[in-house]
DNA sequence: GTTAGCACTCATTGCGATTGAGTGCTAAAT
DNA sequence: ATTTAGCACTCAATCGCAATGAGTGCTAAC
């Protein structure tokens, strides 16, 4: 559809704009060492895509700017891999060295790394849940009327909840309790928990125990695990380092929607494979239309489980970016496999 | 020190101030309802106030502002206590109605009714855990060479660590070392669990164990507890909608200071009993020179565990703010005292 | 098809005049 | 001895206007 020259040409103007933020001239795209035409030509071609809608003008005496076409055409067709310093490098492999880590401070570092290579906001969306079995169940009392129940699960995540201790309920009567549990429930996953206790143990426990009831609303209260919160941000202050927002409007309407995980967590969608590029007019939500959000996938065992993300300007360097979380999804896959697949 | 009128005419400076974020004129105070004289008196009194260091006129032809020493002596003398209206107390009901939270939830809850409440950035510290003492020990296996090791408090708050498991360890073996920690360690506070495991069982465990070694270097790496990260903010964003922050540098370097826990902590220090007032000038951080930090400190049993605070300008509602976190700081502290000393 | 040249556009910058909120001082009033 | 009215003065903010210059679109020549 678009000539090679016209790909030539955008790719020079996208190129210098994620640079220099500026709106580009034809005379600074016939200036640079890989175009062999004069500024008229330029321009003649820049009229041209913008005709077609890949480039915008702010107003008529002024450089273009690509638009959302634009950049996605760039992200789609232009763009090439881009390669990262030693330095990058090491920070990636520093990351994967960590030997013991639970999952969370896992994502946390992700985050934190992310941020630190790219200049980025980084959004880290935590393995889900949905696939861990039941390792471990253990209730702790702390006094007469309340305990901790904490679960663990195969892949070495700890959930724990503070519970009502039903009336006249024995240390004893709890350690059976505990004890059919962990012989009955391990490795069933932890959605199931509710409706695999009513449906198979729930029979067992009133042969065995006097408080069946209590015993019950105590399990059921146990198992009824809230959403946690999967969403890591690190830096997300780096928005104010670009130029298209010094305006403290626009970037509260941002910091505010990264405030609100749900949001997040809703926009993003479930994690699927591969990598997504949201460019601008293409987010839903207005506050980000001004900006884009690269995300790749990371998966246990080949199943996508969450994601790693970047938040940037639209003008963002997506080459960068782009491999940068390609690297950090490929090795947290690795890196998770290698730990719980064994 | 001042007179009466002094008094009156810097307390009205003030708190006009606070509501309009604009310097106040001399015929803006002489029009109040409670200030009896003319303009030109207050000019005269605003003068000598300026000379005695409690206002500042940002230049010539403008109205004066309160300086860092004004604000500090409104807080100190001026302030008259205020009034909570019914759907204030209302919300703080409501957080302290909630019967069965952890520690690390009614902490967020808390920070997230403090901005509601104050529309400035809430800044919840806390519970310390220098207090909390041993109530059960779990060491669950997940693999050959990894598990999960538990520590639940008697506060019912849970810490867990992934650690390596040593060659040739068995689950039986383990289950006994697990048994004689919960027999001995109970009740210890956390931070003289290793000291004690060394001291006391190393001993009793050499007698029962084989792999005496291994084991001890196990629970070493249980027991290497991190500081786990207490602060909790909300409501980071609300300092842009004061009209001085308007600027996306200040903002930035506000926002990035919030980030980093450890120098929030560090700034705040140790939670001492009763309120702090933190005024402009008076706070070490440059970012925050022209805001205000107050605190309150809430206890467990009569000591000082955490500390809820207001991180809002200078121009903030002193009065209100206080009210507000005295109220919830006195629930916190209740709350916790009586969920956890019967 | 490409380019030189030129008229045209328009955001940005700089400058001077104007405005108005607010002060400081002095002299009169209480 | 205070208090207040009055007046000259200051200075940020705003407006209008001209100058600047980066950049375009178009046309005619190469």
């Amino acid at each position: 559809m678009l000539s090679d020259r016209q790909r030539l040409i955008l790719n020079a103007i996208v190129d210098n704009y994620i640079h220099s933020a500026e709106p580009v001239g034809s005379r600074t795209i016939s200036k640079r060492e890989d175009i062999g035409y004069s500024s008229a030509t330029i321009r003649n071609e820049m009229s041209d895509l913008e005709e077609l809608g890949y480039l915008e003008q702010p107003h008529t005496s002024a450089g273009r700017v690509p638009s959302t076409k634009g950049y996605r055409f760039y992200v789609d067709n232009l763009i090439q891999p881009h390669l990262l310093n030693e330095q990058d490098l090491v920070k990636l492999k520093q990351l994967f060295a960590e030997r013991i880590l639970h999952a969370e401070q896992v994502v946390e570092y992700t985050a934190q790394i992310l941020t630190q290579l790219t200049n980025y906001t980084a959004i880290v969306m935590g393995p889900e849940v949905f696939d861990h079995r039941l390792r471990n169940v253990q209730i702790v009392p702390l006094n007469e009327t309340q305990a901790v129940a904490i679960i663990v699960t195969h892949t070495g995540r700890v959930e724990n909840k503070l519970i009502d201790l039903p009336d006249g309920i024995g240390t004893s009567e709890i350690e059976r309790l505990v004890n059919l549990l962990n012989h009955r429930l391990t490795d069933v996953p932890l959605w199931q928990l509710r409706q695999r206790l009513y449906q198979e143990i729930s029979g067992e426990m009133r042969r065995h125990t006097e408080q069946y009831e209590e015993m019950l609303q105590l399990l059921d209260q146990s198992f009824h695990q809230e959403e946690t919160d999967r969403v890591y941000l690190s830096g997300a202050t780096k928005i104010m380092n670009q130029p298209e927002f010094r305006d403290v409007d626009k970037v509260k309407d941002i910091l505010e929607l990264l405030e609100q995980h749900d949001q997040l967590l809703h926009m993003l969608g479930m994690p699927a494979n591969g990598l997504t590029v949201r460019i601008g007019q293409e987010n839903q939500l207005d506050a980000i239309k001004q900006c884009s959000i690269i995300t790749a996938s990371y998966s246990l065992g080949g199943k996508p489980v969450g994601m790693v993300g970047i938040l940037g300007p639209t003008r963002m360097e997506y080459s960068r970016v782009i491999t940068v979380l390609n690297h950090l999804a490929e090795g947290l896959s690795r890196m998770l496999t290698s730990q719980f697949e064994k």
